[in-house]
DNA sequence: GAATTTTGCTAAAACGCTTGAACACTCCTG
DNA sequence: CAGGAGTGTTCAAGCGTTTTAGCAAAATTC
């Protein structure tokens, strides 16, 4: 066999004489008679097979080839032979669409790449249709496996097709217990967190403005209230907590709610909630952090580095929820399947809690 | 490599004679088998030839043989044969990494997808060395072209390795004309968006803060401003422009300079400023619209939407350049190669500016 | 110096798919 | 009824790798 002839140029286009624009094609084979050795050969010098027996020389002369022809290897015949791929692929249901759930994206591609991985990623906008074909298409390309995403921490089904790969879910979690590998960002205690800022700053009164929605942010940024509360000895004043819509109007809106418990401190549901509350708080002449103390959660760069104070508050991990998906999908991580795994919220200290009491 | 060993479990590991729990690897030959015709057929229905003569009882048995064997097409055996994948490669600078410009993804994504073809992302942080690498990646992948893209405009020189691929510049440009295809937002005309929303409210005498560090916004922006004016019939006067850094703590500082110019509208370079510059209108007992007028540029949802009034301002339209890059490199779009494609920049009217004429 | 081991390299069979050429029919057409 | 035209299907040659078994020559052993 050894077919195709060429004229001496470069650009190999087997068969047909015409050439193509982007040069490279060139092979394995080439670079093999190039080197005047076998493919195997050249092979085994790339991949750096421990136990091949290649002389200097040779692996000298093959690696010239390779340079002087400028070989890349086509990743798709590798992958063929080894029937799976160095792919990750990261199904999402808007998170490119939100700007700070981008960090699982980066984390998760950090990561992957760290591992010699690439990230094949789709967004999906919760379209279900839209997210079987992803999967397909994911599969299809034999990736090693799934990370299934959402922008908000939320419960989730899981797609039937999901289940032919490897899969972790990412920032979310299956109500069915044992069914899936998880990691979530711990929000109890990020709650706990926030609180602490507030307790270290002084404060014993400390209110909760927590959202409507439901959802396990919800439940778990109160109980991290509690607990916080808890162990430093103040007890629990049901009265202490309000409840808002969780973005800026929902913030600005408490605000009258908030002047007549008399706090000294408020920990938001978020920081778009702390937002709000920023400017209805000024409209009612209070500073901040002189006349109150404010900690918010997620920690939405935009917003709470650059709000005036700049606001303490707690971080969702989500670049640390892409990357710890990763290695639990590569099973670097223990993956637990009876529960999901949480991810620690740091708390961020900014200008809107004063570091001594006030009291 | 692929050290570890696992009990049999599930997670296949190459080598090891354990079974894959995902069950799959159907291959085209055992749905051909079912089917009881050649693989040659199964193909040729699968792929829908229209000059493919196929009976219709064979079509039907085979599209049975397949849903009943859940079979799944494998990509790279595809791909082998074809010699370019179905994939578009992004590389990003820090997209990822910055809220907004993540948009780009997210119109690569959907735009891609639109066209049969998935997106491989890779983050360089601007790291030359992690670059070289993933377009390296890319290329062994075989993707149809790349999109190399940046987080702000800016002019940006191209690797040499990019030049192996299909390429499109995505929201930055090549100093050299003539060098590469290219798609950036349209900075004068969203300028002179900016400053119409201002004239429309009746304003004559309008500040400009414009940015400090050099950048083709910066240019374009101001080249905006004297073409809005212009058209209006309004001179140019040196005097309103006011340069600060392009952020919050700028936009705050410039409040004093800006109050001396006695102007009642002012347009920020950027959303950021607008953002502090609020702040300092506030701190002086003045309010936004009635005492003056306030639009910004990128529309950064987070901030702008929010702030309150809600600010006008004009759209950075990542989804869009993100979208055009791909149109432009699967040759849908007009590409040219002497000057980079402009895509508009639409303006957002918000509450920051009143409706009529305050004067 | 024969037997054995070690060293260096290659042949060739996969991997799962596509595709043009070829084959075997059945219908027409004149 | 021969020759041509359709029609439905298969053959087989790739696509660019990896990898195992095996071969020949060189080095080592006794």
């Amino acid at each position: 066999m050894i077919s195709q002839e060429r004229e001496s140029g470069n650009a190999a286009t087997p068969g047909v004489p015409v050439k193509r624009t982007h040069v490279h094609p060139v092979t394995l084979r080439e670079v093999a008679e190039l080197a005047g050795v076998s493919t195997a050969t050249v092979s085994l010098v790339i991949n750096k097979k421990k136990n091949a027996r290649i002389a200097d020389e040779t692996r000298q002369r093959v690696t010239e080839a390779i340079t002087q022809l400028g070989y890349r290897p086509n990743a798709m015949a590798k992958t063929l032979v080894s029937g799976t791929s160095k792919f990750i692929g990261l199904v999402a249901d808007g998170v490119a669409t939100t700007p700070f759930a981008g960090q699982i994206i980066h984390g998760a591609q950090d990561e992957a790449w760290k591992h010699g991985y690439a990230l094949l990623i789709a967004n999906t906008e919760g379209n279900r249709e839209l997210e079987k074909d992803a999967i397909a298409m994911m599969l299809e390309y034999k990736v090693r496996g799934i990370l299934y995403s959402t922008w908000f921490h939320r419960p989730t089904d899981i797609p039937e097709t999901l289940r032919e790969s490897d899969f972790v879910l990412v920032n979310c979690f299956s109500p069915e217990a044992g069914a899936a590998r998880a990691v979530v960002p711990d929000e109890t205690q990020g709650g706990q967190s926030a609180t602490e800022i507030l307790l270290r700053g002084g404060h014993r009164r400390i209110a909760f403005i927590n959202a409507t929605t439901p959802a396990p942010a919800r439940d778990g940024r109160l109980q991290g209230y509690k607990d916080a509360l808890e162990a430093a000895g103040i007890p629990f004043d049901p009265a202490l907590v309000l409840e808002a819509y969780p973005d800026q109007e929902g913030g600005y809106g408490a605000t009258g709610q908030l002047l007549k418990l008399e706090v000294g401190a408020v920990y938001c549901y978020n920081d778009r909630m702390a937002m709000g509350l920023y400017d209805g708080l000024r409209e009612n002449g209070l500073s901040i952090p002189d006349d109150i103390a404010v900690v918010g959660f997620d920690n939405q760069e935009v917003i709470a580095a650059h709000l005036r104070p700049p606001l303490s508050t707690v971080s969702l991990p989500h670049y640390e929820l892409g990357a710890a998906g990763v290695r639990m999908l590569l099973g670097l991580d223990a993956a637990p399947l009876e529960s999901a795994v949480k991810i620690a919220c740091p708390p961020v200290e900014r200008a809107s809690v004063a570091v001594h009491s006030p009291a």
